[in-house]
DNA sequence: AACTATTGATAAGT
DNA sequence: TACTTATCAATAGTT
């Protein structure tokens, strides 16, 4: 409806969808408001999100204005008390396998962050799941994950302390058997091949990748 | 707004007003519809006009929607006047409220690991949190983890190679330099105390640490 | 969270 | 009630 037209269709993107459902929500619930106030009307307005959270506005007493609304919608639809009741435990029971078919779905969401059932899921759902988890870890992790950058750079600092030291003392070990040869012309020097490309082991750059590999 | 802005306060004018009450109902179901669409929410609303007639919409059911509406607002009226005739209904019904508050708990449950609502937690809570979210994610990143291991254990191997060379160098070091000092008996020695006590390099088990505190 | 270009909603008129 | 239109409000995309 603005920089571009949107489609009345789910929205893919969780961020674009979260950020729209605060926006438009807001929206209606203003738009309801002035509704109420403009008409006299007597409105009540719920909106569960996708996550389950709920949000409500009334103008009056949302508990009086469901009331109301049983009152109605009993009135229309029935002819006798019989009806009625029958209607009402019908509902109610109605009420209760969907409380139970959504109850099984929400603990099987809550298994599959919970890590369990994850054979069933194909890699594009178990890229969003990881997505899903590792956002909401990085925020429990936020300050445990200081700690682990400090660790690894320590790591780091250690081992380039140690390759400084290995080549100084390769340096000393070769000046002191010139040194020696230096002082025995005629002898053989001693080889000292096993000990050579030491930096070879900072090719890898392996610290650095676990460094930005875990930000959290 | 148009021709000229309103003010948000009760018309005056009884045909406006129902003109404005018509015309805005429908906007207003209309945007309801949209980010129920949009958004994936479950949305109720209910309008009531000054003159007591109902209109409604509902992305689902009504009564469903004012169903969990309740246990959201955890009232417990649950009771209705056929409860004490039947045992059966009854320990029906008890099963029904306990469900209404395992599904509310589920529900928070569920927007914790999504990452909201941190706020209000203790330290004990996020770290019982940081636990369960860990072991999600464990099993979500097996593979990323065994990566993640083997990185660390080459960066401990890599390490006490370099121990190994230092040490042998240092060895080789004072042994040629003992060689210098044989042949020039009344030559000084050179000191050798810059590059001893390597082996306190290992005094901290950093890299041990990162691998059991991050198996994943 | 703020901005803004654009679409959508609607007050007043017919 | 329905249509029109001038204007204001809501908001999608962007930063």
């Amino acid at each position: 409806m603005v920089r571009q037209k949107i489609q009345i269709k789910k929205i893919d993107n969780l961020t674009a969808r979260q950020v729209t459902f605060s926006k438009r929500r807001r929206g209606l619930f203003k738009k309801a408001h002035e509704l109420s106030t403009l008409c006299d009307a007597d409105i009540g307005l719920i909106v569960f999100s996708a996550t389950g959270k709920l949000f409500e506005y009334s103008s009056s007493s949302m508990m009086q204005l469901i009331e109301k609304h049983k009152m109605h919608s009993e009135r229309d639809n029935m002819d006798s008390p019989e009806q009625l009741q029958s209607s009402n435990l019908q509902s109610e029971k109605k009420t209760y396998a969907m409380l139970s078919r959504e109850f099984v779905e929400k603990n099987r969401e809550l298994r599959q962050l919970h890590g369990e059932e994850l054979q069933g899921l194909g890699l594009e759902e178990l890229m969003k799941l990881e997505k899903l988890v590792e956002g909401g870890i990085s925020r429990v992790l936020k300050i445990k994950g200081d700690k682990f950058m400090r660790e690894i750079s320590s790591l780091k600092k250690k081992e380039a302390q140690l390759q400084e030291e290995n080549s100084q003392l390769k340096q000393q070990s070769e000046a002191r058997l010139n040194e020696v040869e230096g002082q025995n012309a005629i002898e053989q020097g001693h080889s000292t091949d096993s000990i050579t490309n030491n930096r070879s082991y900072n090719d890898s750059d392996t610290s650095l990748k676990l460094g930005l590999g875990f930000p959290y």
